[in-house]
DNA sequence: ATCTCTTTTTACCATATGGTAAGTGCTTTC
DNA sequence: GAAAGCACTTACCATATGGTAAAAAGAGAT
């Protein structure tokens, strides 16, 4: 819980009776591997902070292939937020890639929060922009290199995740085939 | 110019007196093609918004191989956002495609209007995080896009620019050589 | 018009990656 | 302990893309 406080204070000044309030409204959630956060063709309900575990971002393309394009680990947000809080249906999965323990805060919470606090949405702001950000330095680059160097890049980018997740899942995020992504592991050692 | 209001509008309300002093703080400026808003090594200066022409954002690989990642057309911002205003140096380029024509705002002004409208922050926030969807949601299906698909995504998201652009900076921003592209691009027609 | 410079197209071969298929190893279940 | 189900690795061949080089086509200047 200090980890989640912590994240929310690098970005505005909070006083006690302030963050007392915001950790009134969390609920914890747990999600077991495979579990969806939240799903294509559904609401979004709820912004989440993860506290142990990874999710994963994915789509299916028009030939039926899914594409994972997002990972998010420990002491980050998750959220599919424009559909959030627009309150409209999304158009991807949020799935767990292992077993996750998650702070989550309902529309209304969220509101409320909004509502009570003088500078949240600024706060929050400023916590989507660097989170677009980050999504924009570490997906960008992939594009204009080649097979091996966006192994390397995932690993520079998402050190520690390389052990936990799928091989096919981080094939996927790099937009090449899990057999050509072994044979890269195979050849880099 | 209207345009310009037009495009701020979308964000937030204003009323004649705030959208006069906005105006008000615009300089003109006009860039040939291939010189630069902004430079690697520079701290970006201004924001600018523009009323004709087409800019990129480029910068240099560890091989040295210039990287274009992104186009901004008419009526849009262009700016070094993160950069410009943190008033620290630079690491990539912003350069004129074709001749421009812009509106641009110095740091000063661009603060004072800040200061003296309420909710400007609020605006320039959502306006900043809407450019970062787009530009996520342009460049990261890229990465997952054989070359061919990945130029008929560039037409799609950037109509109209075809024909403005030379090719190899659109084959670099698709991640391919040039060579590809002028043969896909035969392989179409 | 001619020349120069830039941009785009072609060609040829080398190579990285994809597609299909099978094999290996690990974990779970009964 | 055998069977079944996943995840990962290998292998083989087909193919798209890259690299080098040259030719063609445009654009601008004198």
């Amino acid at each position: 819980m200090k980890a989640f406080i912590d994240y929310i204070l690098q970005f505005g000044n909070l006083n006690k009776h302030q963050t007392d309030l915001i950790v009134s409204k969390a609920k914890m959630l747990e999600l077991h591997k495979d579990e969806y956060f939240s799903e294509a063709g559904k609401i979004p309900r709820q912004v989440g902070f993860i506290l142990e575990g990874v999710v994963r971002f994915c789509y299916y393309n028009n030939k039926g292939q899914e594409i994972t394009h997002h990972f998010i680990d420990e002491n980050n947000f998750v959220s599919d937020h424009q559909k959030f809080e627009a309150q409209v249906v999304a158009s991807e999965y949020i799935q767990a890639v292992t077993d996750c323990k998650l702070l989550v805060f309902s529309k209304k919470d969220w509101d409320d929060i909004g509502n009570t606090i003088v500078g949240w949405d600024n706060i929050t702001g400023l916590i989507v922009k660097n989170c677009l950000l980050k999504t924009i330095e570490r997906r960008s680059p992939l594009v204009s290199e080649d097979a091996t160097t966006r192994y390397l890049s995932f690993i520079e980018h998402f050190p520690g995740l390389v052990n936990r997740i799928p091989l096919s899942h981080i094939a996927s995020y790099l937009g090449i085939t899990q057999q050509s992504l072994s044979r890269i592991r195979k050849n880099i050692r």
